[in-house]
DNA sequence: GATGAATGAGATTTCATTCAT
DNA sequence: AATGAATGAAATCTCATTCAT
């Protein structure tokens, strides 16, 4: 997918006139500039780190964005479509690997492109419909991948938040320090989803419980 | 533990006088109240909140803490030392059950007590002897369990710590909103770690990105 | 020498792009501002005050001044430049005059532009260029005046260093309230400095105990 | 004079019981650390720093002197009663020396005692008294030297405030950089204030001008 | 449309003074 | 009477947001 084509799915103005080409190339500036400034120096940044990172003045950034929030929920986005690009694009793995390698590649993904992302998983506005779009693929995922047999009959959707929650975890501190770290930590989480002979012990979340935790915003 | 008796450790004064009474309070109660609100609102939560939440002015949070930054410290300190006490509590499991236990009991420790504190798991200063008992403890355990096994032969002291960073982030992202969800998702991790006949494909973290990575901390 | 001269001097930015009229405006205002205030109240005078005084926000203080004591070392800045000037102007004074048309002038400058200043004369970073300048004009002016016969002989250059601290004093403690005190004094100054057959019976400082001293920088 | 008698002049309270002997001893420690805290640091050194100096806690401080501003006036009250004595020493000196000696006394007095105080020398209240006795005395040392011819006849009872605030300055500036700085310095203004045959051009301050600055207390 | 200077509320930290122990 | 912990107003400095150029 196309960097421009990411951003005019969820992010860009619904209705209204096509934005101009050096507008349009202003907000692609910014976010990456922003993409890197907040993995760097956490969301902390302030926004004039970001402006002079993108080499544009503050006014721009805030024509282009009305807010800091609505920069970094911009990031949200993109990565959010990434991420159901991903899904779709397993959706067409044979033999039910899909999963494992959306797993994988979405661990990719944030591990590379976006480290100071994983904080927002959880987080922010307005990006609940592409969530939505998600769960259901990683259903379809799962299915598949236990119809299978490549993966316990006893995990449940939600346990792929749970999986995906401690991804972000990994992610989160081992950084660019270890930037591996998280293929080894995804061995050991696919090697517990393997079926087995005995069911884990305790109860899976509920689907509520998930929702409510996604629809949840931080004061940050 | 009690909480009186877990201050007297790291966290205070090591030579001088004892202190008075009135001012051991207000350190508790410091404590207490900056437990909780950094859990509510983050570590950006003002000191003023802090001070008031716990009844005291500012220069009392002052007195007793010299920096935002000491404060901070001196909680992580006290969930290192509850970590101390658990990893020697687990030591007496019988049958290579202790790092199991260990596990459970220092997710529901972070679960219950101080939701917030995740996100300090892995920076600020003059913890770091500390950990090293920590993880001296760790590898007793982790070595007693793979000679009953219990856990898989090729799982090391380094994967560990990707354990604890993965249960950080479901603990950080589920919070309050699901306080069981560490059970589940310590189910998945258990089962992965269980022998198999198949190895873990990736290698695991060399015990110096380990170190490089606890060493590090953060601009934040 | 117009004060708009004086500020490109020393305390502008030296290479960068020239600055925004409404920025150039602004610092102009808050130096002007901030002489008078530090003047009135010392310079334990909070910078909100200057800001106040000046018509303008914090904020805006803060952008063209990184502190507080960047604020007044322009001020210091300010004088010495134009200190430099009078020491330029006086060279060209006739039959050995040109010292004592110096002293007068720096301390009439003094006297009515800044009366807070003295405070600073020996202190504050980054300004020891400037007086190195000072110095060597200086050491001219004597050596002048002393080919002229009208200073006495056993004057060093280091006794001038004196004469300026004595006259801070004067003019710190005078101000105001005696705004012509400090030509008493030179005339008292002057007339020790003539020739007369007997020497000053003490040595006079080395120079470099007037250079510790003046690289001294207080902590205030 | 002993250090106790002088504190009973000034500075002690009128009427009331005589104070207790420890509260008394608790005063002197005070002062004398006030002194040196002072002197090191600058007036602006914290109460705290004075109280630990003198071995004693900030209530006893506060119960000796009730603010501040008043150990600050205690101290100058100090200089004030030796600066007396030394003028009453000075009037027995033959042949119109007194007021040479005195200069000379009250400087080495300043320079080594009390290098902080040259500050306060035209500050705070409740001083006036001493100063007028000062005053008169100075008038009587500078008649007997005019009358010795060791004086010109045109140097005033103002001037000499003026010598006295020239040495301040000297003295602030030099400290402990330059102990013996104040000697050349007063070579030179003595020289100034010998006989000669062209009167000093400037006319001198009138009394009440330097009554004004004398009665004049900064806002420090 | 782009720029970056201006704004000012709010953050952390200090310290003269009070008061419980 | 002595102690030193508690207080809170005030200081310096930051930064998201607005607006003149």
């Amino acid at each position: 997918m196309s960097p421009a084509g990411a951003r005019s799915g969820l992010a860009t103005q619904t209705l209204s006139r096509p934005m101009r080409s050096d507008a349009q190339k202003n907000r692609e500036r910014l976010l990456v500039a922003a993409g890197q400034v907040f993995e760097e120096k956490g969301l902390e940044a302030s926004v004039a780190e970001v402006a002079q990172a993108a080499g544009v003045g503050m006014g721009t950034l805030y024509r282009r964005f009305p807010s800091k929030d609505a920069l970094v929920e911009a990031l949200v986005s993109d990565v959010l479509e990434a991420t159901i690009a991903m899904a779709e694009e397993a959706a067409s793995c044979p033999d039910g690997t899909g999963l494992e390698h959306f797993l994988r590649a979405v661990s990719a993904y944030h591990a590379e492109h976006l480290g100071c992302l994983p904080k927002l998983w959880n987080s922010h506005h307005a990006v609940q419909a592409a969530r939505r779009q998600i769960a259901v693929r990683l259903a379809d995922l799962l299915a598949d991948a236990q119809a299978h047999s490549r993966i316990r009959a006893d995990l449940t959707n939600t346990d792929l938040s749970l999986v995906m929650w401690s991804i972000k975890g990994v992610l989160e501190t081992t950084g660019s320090n270890a930037p591996e770290a998280w293929k080894r930590h995804l061995d050991l989480l696919l090697a517990g989803m393997r079926p087995t002979e005995t069911a884990l012990p305790h109860r899976p979340l509920s689907q509520s419980q998930v929702d409510r935790i996604l629809s949840k915003r931080d004061a940050s």
